[in-house]
DNA sequence: GTCTATACTTCGATAGAC
DNA sequence: GTCTATCGAAGTATAGAC
C-alpha cells in the first residue's frame, strides 16, 4: 500500500479521508479535498459522481476493512475472554494505521448515519454483530460473565475511539495549561483498557 | 425551568442545543434556529452577534453544569469507588435531562476545540479534572487499583456518551434489520456499566 | 427590541472544449 | 480522462425602517 498511491481515485479517498475525519461531512469541502488530491473537482465529480457518494465509498472501504480484523478473530478459535482482548488490541493496530478511522466513526455516530446506504449501514453493522458473537461465546462457555452484547460493545470500544479521536482536543487542553492531558501514549490507553476490560467482563 | 422559555434568547439556546446536537457547527444552521425559535434571524444576531459565539455560550453553559454536578459529588465525601459509581449516574441522569448533550460532546471532541475559546475549554476540562481527582483519591486511599486517570476518564465516560449519542444510528440499523440494537434502556445500560467499572476499577 | 430586504461569500455541481 | 470557467443554491451576516 504506497503512502502516495498514483491513481487518482485512491489518492482522493486518502484526501477524504482526513477531511471527512477532521471536519466531518457537513464541514468537509469538496474544493479542498481535489486540490490536496492534485486533481480538479470535474475529476472528482467524474469518479465518484457526488460529495455523498465519494463519503460512503470512504466509509464502506473502511468499516469493511475493520469489520474484517475483528471477524477473522470471533471466526478463530480460543475462549471468548482471550478474543476479547484480541479484538481490543485490533482495534487498537487498526487505528494505528488509519489514524482518520476513530473520528469518522464518532462523526458517523453522532450523524445518525444519515447519509449512508443500506450497503454501508450493513459493513458497520457488522462491528457490533462480531462483537456480540464473542460475548455470547463466553458467556455459553463462561468465560465471561452475563453481559448485555450491546453494552458489551460500547464499554470496550467507545474508549478506544473517543481516546484516539479526541488527541488533538487534548493537546488544546494541555498546551493551554487548563490539564494536563499529554502523558499517556496510545499503546499504553490499549493496554489499560484491555485489563480494565477483563477484570470487567471475565466470569470468576 | 420552563419546558418553552417566553424569553427569545432562552429559547434561542434551547433550540440550538438540539440543532448543533444534530448536525454539528458545520452543519448547523443560523436560519433554522431562528425559525424552530419563533425570532428572526436579525434578532438571534442582536442578542447573540455571531453563530460562533451563540455555539460557545451554549457550550459554556452545559459543559458548567455538567461539572458542577460532577465536582460537587469529588468533593462531597465518602471513598472514591463510591464517587466513581456516582459520578456514572450522575452523568446518566444529566444526560436524561440533556438528551442533547452526548452529542455535542463527541462532536467538540471529533472537532478538536476549534471553535471553543478558552473559558469554554477551562470548563470542559473541569470533567477530566474532576474524574483525576477522585481517582487519585481512590489510588491513595486504595478503594481504586492504580489507575492511568486520564485512561479512567475516558473507560468510565467514552461508552455512556457514545451509546447515549448513538440512538438514532442504533435505530436505524434496527429498522433496517442489520442488526437489533433496540433492547437496552439508557437506564439498563448506566447500571450496566457501572457494574463493569466497579470490577475494573475497584482494588482487592 | 423587532422586522424586511438584501449584500456578500462560499459551496456543490456541471457545461463544454480538448 | 482532463481541464477552465461558471452557474445556481444556500449560507452568514447586516443595513436600515419602525
Amino acid at each position: 500500500m504506497p503512502r502516495t498511491p498514483t491513481v487518482s481515485p485512491d489518492r482522493i479517498l486518502q484526501v477524504a479521508a482526513r477531511e471527512f475525519a477532521d471536519r466531518g461531512y457537513a464541514g468537509a469541502r469538496v474544493d479542498r479535498i481535489a486540490r490536496l488530491a492534485r486533481v480538479n473537482k470535474a475529476m472528482l465529480y467524474y469518479h465518484f459522481g457526488s460529495k455523498k457518494a465519494l463519503y460512503r465509498a470512504l466509509l464502506l472501504q473502511v468499516f469493511s476493512h475493520a469489520g474484517q480484523r475483528l471477524t477473522a478473530i470471533a471466526d478463530g478459535p480460543g475462549p471468548a475472554d482471550r478474543k476479547i482482548h484480541d479484538v481490543i488490541g485490533a482495534m487498537g493496530a487498526f487505528v494505528a494505521e488509519h489514524a482518520f478511522f476513530p473520528a469518522i466513526m464518532l462523526r458517523e455516530v453522532a450523524d445518525g448515519g444519515v447519509h449512508l446506504d443500506r450497503e454501508t449501514l450493513a459493513a458497520l453493522a457488522a462491528l457490533p454483530l462480531t462483537v456480540g458473537a464473542i460475548v455470547r461465546q463466553g458467556v455459553a462457555e463462561r468465560t465471561l460473565r452475563p453481559l448485555n452484547p450491546i453494552a458489551a460493545y460500547f464499554t470496550m470500544f467507545a474508549p478506544i475511539v473517543m481516546f484516539m479521536t479526541g488527541a488533538p482536543l487534548r493537546g488544546q487542553l494541555t498546551s493551554r495549561q487548563l490539564v494536563d492531558m499529554s502523558k499517556l501514549p496510545p499503546e499504553r490507553f490499549v493496554e489499560q483498557l484491555q485489563e480494565s476490560i477483563r477484570l470487567a467482563f471475565t466470569a470468576r
